[in-house]
DNA sequence: CCGCATCCTCATGGATACTG
DNA sequence: CAGTATCCATGAGGATGCGG
């Protein structure tokens, strides 16, 4: 008993700093994976459950009372169920988020053997690693992965992407497993290179017109050896 | 002894996703504010301990060594110690940290007593709040605060930040407290009104003029009120 | 001093069971 | 369906030690 002030836990990094204060709401872990779920459209505890595929039902609870506390996430009581959906603010995480996922694309090189893979990801996914892309007329392209339709509207204004049925008539229809979206994503390999390899079928080349070669992102990636190896 | 597999920690989510792969590597604590440490320029050990300001030095080490072995950071063993700096894939991370940055402004209109501030911070802040201020011709404006001076050069491609020495020679140099800085940048408080309360003193017209009220972020806020209450 | 490694305590995360 | 409650393993935080 000689020291008085005992162990401060230090739940908030104190900092006055953007960053630090951000990280304070989001920084813990599966907070910006319920967000990526939510981005695609609100669901329910249930499908954030499954979908987040191994979030614990406690931890889960718990984030979702903080995000909802700090105004991230807003609880909406439905016919039925409860639904959680993004507020406004915690929509404004999406230009975060792109931006993470454009970095991550060198870690997306390989395959995801063993891995979940859920097609709503790529609602977030896909039009971060297309940023730049447009299209005048506009278009629609449906993207089938996984027995689910990502549609993606691409204009003038850039490219926004949701969850579709079936029964909805795009333009165009790709279907492409993940592996091939995500590593087109990568911007490692260049679209000719993933075409000619016979991953895509369907119209391809309207894919290929609307990001070639001198329009691919730079990409640098990771220097020094997967620590996984 | 019933079950065989026990208690699989999950190092890993274990997604086939940009996003989720992207926190595998700088998801854990502390990491993405070393990240914003190094983004002003290298740093030692020592220096890193000190500036974050509560990181336990196991810790530090053990994220330093997993963030060199991932290919975010360089260790540097230069003449009479250790340098840490960002690898070109590190520098990469500026983009989302400062669209954290962006997001987290209404977080930073309350005043920041009682934590810790350090000017480095700025070189991501500012060039991060100002994102879309250009200038023609360039400009140079040092900005002073808690001794230090953080030189902003703006040209037509918009802001960069590096920390100066004293005897850099600025075009202008402002003098402002670092609530003020972010309170600015936090959007939500007009460039007029902070002026307006004297809270910035020598040529406000210069940054004025640069950060005119129809430039300025619409920002939205928390909805909830703030869970530290 | 600088650059960590070790040790200990407590808080957090993870898996499962259970309940209105 | 939408969460609590509980237990255990791991991780964070703090002090200290120690070789260069």
């Amino acid at each position: 008993m000689v020291d008085v002030v005992k162990h401060h836990p230090m739940k908030t990094y104190g900092q006055f700093c953007g960053l630090a204060r951000a990280l304070d709401v989001i920084g813990d872990r599966w907070n910006l994976l319920i967000v990526r779920e939510l981005i695609a459209g609100p669901l329910r505890y249930t499908e954030l459950r499954t979908s987040l595929a191994g979030v614990a039902t406690n931890l889960l609870a718990d984030r979702l009372r903080t995000l909802e506390t700090f105004g991230v996430v807003e609880r909406r009581v439905a016919e039925g169920g409860v639904a959680y959906a993004l507020t406004p603010w915690g929509e404004g995480l999406r230009a975060p988020l792109e931006a993470l996922v454009r970095w991550s694309a060198p870690l997306m090189v390989t395959g995801g053997e063993g891995e979940v893979f859920r097609p709503r990801w790529l609602v977030l996914a896909l039009p971060a690693l297309l940023a730049g892309v447009t299209a005048s007329p506009p278009a629609v392209v449906g993207v089938e992965v996984a027995g689910t339709v990502v549609v993606l509207r691409v204009d003038a204004g850039g490219v926004h992407a949701e969850l579709g049925a079936e029964d909805d008539v795009p333009d165009t229809l790709l279907s492409a497993p993940p592996a091939m979206l995500l590593g087109l994503a990568a911007g490692a390999l260049g679209v000719d290179e993933v075409v000619a390899a016979g991953h895509l079928s369907g119209d391809a080349d309207a894919l290929r017109r609307a990001f070639p070669a001198e329009r691919r992102r730079p990409v640098c990636g990771p220097t020094a050896a997967d620590p996984s190896a």
